[in-house]
RNA sequence: CGGGGUCUAGUUCAUCGGUAGAACGCUCGCUUUGGGAGCGAGAAGUACAGGGUUCAAUUCCCUGGACCCCGACCA
């Protein structure tokens, strides 16, 4: 990709009021631009982090028996009433409805519980066609009382939400705890430290949740957690009169944290006040156990650059960097340095490597190296007089740089 | 929804009761190339909207709006 061709450039200055890094350094970079409170544009270098994260949680799902699909955001309000969050007040709160010239009254999708609910009651399950898991990507909008700390936390933002089916609580806890380890593996490979955390299942459900939390210090969250791994609950449901980790005894420590993910046990609220049942081998109708598992890829972007960064820009993770190298071409102006750099552009893309080719010539190297570190690509390779027959290469997060040819910079990266 | 702050050029901000300025960015020319270059020229603003006070309002007052922060709430 020529960085000439690439849209928008990076700024200089920070957005008016931005405080959160997120916002200051995804705005700068040029991966995402404001449309009013809460709502945010994905541009390309965005676009491209969202599609690295999405895939990666595609292939883990995958891998539980998942299938993808895409349900619609347009809600009508029958299937809502049917599981009585039409008139729950506390949804009421985050829940866009809206009529039409006739008066027909829909919601925007902020979950799908009920539109997966009733999905499956059209197609008159039998407990062989249990269990049943379906995912997909789609945007969410919820009315927030207050949105903020950048793309942290949108009216409107990007979730994969999955939802699964089973004949028995045992089955569906089976798949969650299936779940909780593609979450922790998920994580892992977009480069997040994430800790399992119980917590409150809000307007989802009654009962106890996992959530997936990042430990950082701009977290909404607060956890309590034991050291050693034994505990971990949200303040919502900690109880303050337990200092000692009821499994090893070790101190209780809190911290502040970001929720990326959260899983959520259902069970058969939604299948009873639905009605929607599969027959057992006696024909007989029986409740669906049914869980929902969430992740915001939004909000895993946001969390990698609260994470990740520098005083002069992000550092991206290489599993989820809009591209891989950052080539920088300095004395464009001089054709052999020119071809050079051209040459070596068009190799790595051979090589089936993902680059971004500053092949701006007007411009000073030291505006080259400043956008190559705020947008964070994780390797910089430079060509100019001064490198000679060699590339100089440099990694985002480390401070030294070495001079390779180009067999040895395929090996190093 | 309560509390606070902000709103002036594309962006970040100065300014001021007498109709507006810088920096960055942008355009053109020349120069320049290892950490956000230099010189020159240029384009660019109904000062958030409406109302009020005043001889005169971008400035003071009121109402509304938008955005940010804190709180309540929440992926």
């Amino acid at each position: 990709m020529l960085y000439s061709n690439y849209f928008p450039k990076t700024q200089k200055q920070d957005p008016t009021s931005a405080e959160a890094v997120n916002h200051k350094y995804l705005v700068r970079a040029g991966f995402i631009d404001q449309l009013m409170s809460g709502s945010w544009t994905l541009l390309p270098f965005g676009q491209r982090v969202i599609q690295k994260i999405n895939q990666i949680i595609r292939e883990e799902l995958n891998q539980t028996g998942a299938l993808e699909m895409a349900l619609p955001l347009l809600h009508p309000k029958e299937i809502w009433a049917r599981s009585g969050r039409w008139d729950d007040l506390k949804v009421d709160e985050i829940m866009y409805k809206l009529k039409d010239k006739n008066d027909r009254e829909y919601c925007l999708s902020f979950t799908h519980e009920e539109i997966v609910m009733d999905l499956l009651g059209k197609h008159n399950l039998s407990y062989k066609d249990l269990p049943i898991k379906l995912y997909q990507f789609s945007t969410k909008f919820r009315n927030e009382l207050r949105a903020k700390s950048g793309i942290m936390r949108g009216r409107e933002f990007l979730m994969k939400d999955l939802y699964s089916a089973h004949t028995s609580e045992e089955d569906m806890l089976k798949y969650y705890e299936e779940v909780k380890k593609s979450y922790l593996e998920i994580f892992k490979r977009i480069g997040l430290d994430v800790y399992v955390v119980e917590a409150a299942g809000g307007v989802f459900t009654d009962r106890n949740t996992h959530e997936f939390q990042v430990f950082n210090p701009a977290g909404e969250d607060t956890i309590y957690y034991c050291e050693n791994g034994d505990f971990a609950e949200n303040e919502e449901i900690y109880d303050p009169k337990l200092t000692k980790c009821p499994v090893c005894g070790a101190e209780i420590k809190t911290i502040k944290s970001t929720e990326v993910g959260n899983i959520f046990p259902l069970g058969t609220k939604y299948s009873q006040k639905m009605e929607v049942y599969y027959k057992d081998e006696n024909g007989e109708n029986q409740p669906i156990w049914f869980a929902s598992y969430g992740i915001g890829p939004t909000r895993v972007m946001g969390i990698l650059v609260e994470v990740f960064h520098d005083d002069k820009g992000i550092i991206w993770p290489e599993a989820v960097a809009p591209f891989k190298v950052h080539l920088v071409g300095l004395d464009l102006a001089d054709q052999a340095i020119k071809s050079k750099v051209e040459k070596t552009y068009k190799l790595l893309q051979v090589e089936g490597i993902e680059v971004l080719y500053d092949d701006r010539q007007d411009i000073s190297p030291g505006e080259k190296f400043a956008d190559a570190d705020l947008i964070g690509l994780p390797y910089r390779v430079v060509i100019s007089k001064r490198t000679g027959d060699k590339l100089e290469v440099k990694r985002r997060d480390k401070k030294d740089t070495e001079f390779l040819n180009f067999e040895q910079l395929l090996k190093r990266i």
